[in-house]
DNA sequence: CTGAAAGCGCTTACAG
DNA sequence: CTGAAAGCGCTTACAG
């Protein structure tokens, strides 16, 4: 059905071979047959069949991405930042998406094992110690974001120091019954969410306050909606659970929830309540109050690991390195 | 380096094609001899290698998606749809990402030639007759969401509807000066851009009003940013040039731009200026004051887009249909 | 019940 | 300057 090599070949009257020179360049192959052969190339409108080349040269020209899920503007972003830098590439690297659901070593395995790619991305996905062995064994990079990673390259995102700014900011404001807010990611928290935790409860220590336990929520599909209902839980416990500020770092959708549900039931923010999201996602300036946030650059690091990409496919035994990128408390009215 | 069908069958002592067969269920392979080839895969972690195994049987078990470029929330959130659903399908496949560009032929031809998945799915972008042919020939399904394809299955959401409503809210509020502002993708409008533009023209035309060309403005790329841009154009071109009404059919993320510029600039929305968007993104409910918007069913299209592609794949000469997907006028406090 | 052989569509040393 | 041959790692009729 398709067109392939040997067609190309017959209707130019040489081997292929000759056709497989000819396609990449080999010095060597007269002008006169070279045109032949490209006119027989037009004339059947060949393509090489991408599987059949990868194959053989064990190159794929693919790279993974990898993330629980790509529901958050945090995948989405980053996502962005990778496709844009890739376009401003000569060769043409494809993208090939997988979401990990909560059983990212099966997918991590996968990927190596059945050579889906020549490089994998991973977002606040965590390989263990043992896979990210097996990445290297098989010379495949493996650029984790904002996740712990032995022998990887890694770029953190200093999520301590973000959510150290974001509670400092709430205790500037005399606030006295702090909430947080952390997301989950396919059932356990992850680096970040706990290196955020660990921010908060500092900052609260260094401000002589401890943390309150009932004072930690938790949510999962980082939906909109899941703020809502959080809120409503946090409102119906009792005058006692109300707490006067709110450190949402699953991130501003979540905290847009928060606020709205708090507007709906006669809250005021930032009046009766504070709150801080996480992410500065496009929005956040939109809404009212605007959401103070604490931003990351997402679009740089989804750029970032895409450079760190090249350098590693050019050079498999480079040096495993961690890039910290900082991220910046934006102070808007919902404070 | 890779461990490889061989390998596994000198260690379980049989050769490769009874590995093969025992991998695929294959009846005739004694229970003994299928534990002793499990038992070898086990311990050398053994996994088929995917191109292969697509090379020969002529399937990837991987779906391509094209977009002009993956920065809107409306491809982010149909891509959510067609992940969510793929999840619940018991065989894997995986989602390749195509950003166009400005180039959509070429990389639709690149797909079905390169033989780079077993079916695609374009968001807004449009097949030429000529392609769609190929993909037919290829016997690759393709579905067409939001643009016109001769001869590929289609899900269209009303566009041209969408519009009319928002055109008739905006009259409804006795608006006088309308503006329309429209996206394009890659240099050209695109069908849902032109319909939504024949719907708004409509709308007017049964009221008894033209549309002034002056009023009719277009975006690129689709960021927030532009819309600010665009809306200190309009107001810079003196009184006469500022709008009453402004019916953003770019979506949501613009209008919000106009919104934010518009406030900076002392003009009160809905008081002096009443804006429609489209798409209804989570953030427009929460935006001061929220936007009225048309919304899509993306994520359920989305998942549809994926169910019509299993039936396409297990029915190759299926016939083609339309699919088309009602909006909904959302009503807040923007008009 | 199992193996030898051909083939998927390409690339690339190796001869001539 | 060009072709015959081997091989990438699999699957699958076909024999035995």
């Amino acid at each position: 059905m398709a067109v392939t090599i040997h067609d190309v070949a017959r209707l130019a009257g040489v081997s292929h071979t000759t056709v497989s020179w000819a396609i990449h360049g080999h010095p060597g192959i007269t002008e006169a047959t070279k045109a032949r052969v490209f006119k027989a190339i037009e004339e059947l409108d060949y393509h090489p069949n991408y599987l059949a080349r990868s194959l053989v040269k064990g190159r794929t020209n693919t790279i993974a991405v990898v993330a629980s899920f790509f529901s958050s503007p945090f995948e989405m972003e980053v996502l962005k930042g990778i496709e844009q830098r890739i376009h401003e590439e000569e060769i043409r690297y494809g993208i090939n998406l997988f979401s990990t659901m909560n059983d990212s070593e099966r997918v991590l395995r996968e990927i190596v094992n059945g050579k889906r790619a020549d490089a994998a991305i991973l977002l606040s996905v965590s390989p263990s110690a043992e896979t990210a062995a097996l990445y290297r064994a098989n010379g495949m990079p493996l650029i984790v974001i904002d996740e712990e990673a032995q022998g990887s390259k890694t770029i953190q995102l200093n999520n301590r120091r973000g959510s150290r700014l974001a509670a400092e900011c709430l205790l500037a404001r005399g606030r006295k019954r702090l909430a947080l807010v952390l997301g989950t990611s396919g059932g356990n928290p992850g680096l970040s969410q706990a290196e955020r935790r660990r921010g908060f409860e500092e900052a609260l220590a260094e401000a002589g306050r401890a943390v309150d336990p009932s004072m930690i929520h938790f949510i999962e599909d980082y939906y909109f909606e899941e703020g809502q209902t959080l809120f409503a839980r946090m409102a119906e416990s009792g005058p006692e659970g109300i707490p006067d500020g709110i450190f949402c770092a699953a991130g501003d959708m979540i905290a847009m929830g928060i606020m709205l549900e708090a507007r709906n039931r006669g809250i005021r923010v930032p009046e009766d309540l504070s709150i801080v999201g996480y992410d500065d996602i496009p929005s956040s300036a939109l809404v009212s109050p605007p959401l103070t946030t604490v931003r990351q650059p997402l679009m740089r690091i989804g750029r970032r690991a895409w450079e760190e990409t090249v350098k590693a496919l050019g050079n498999p035994d480079g040096d495993d390195c961690t890039i910290i990128y900082e991220p910046q408390l934006i102070e808007r009215g919902s404070v």
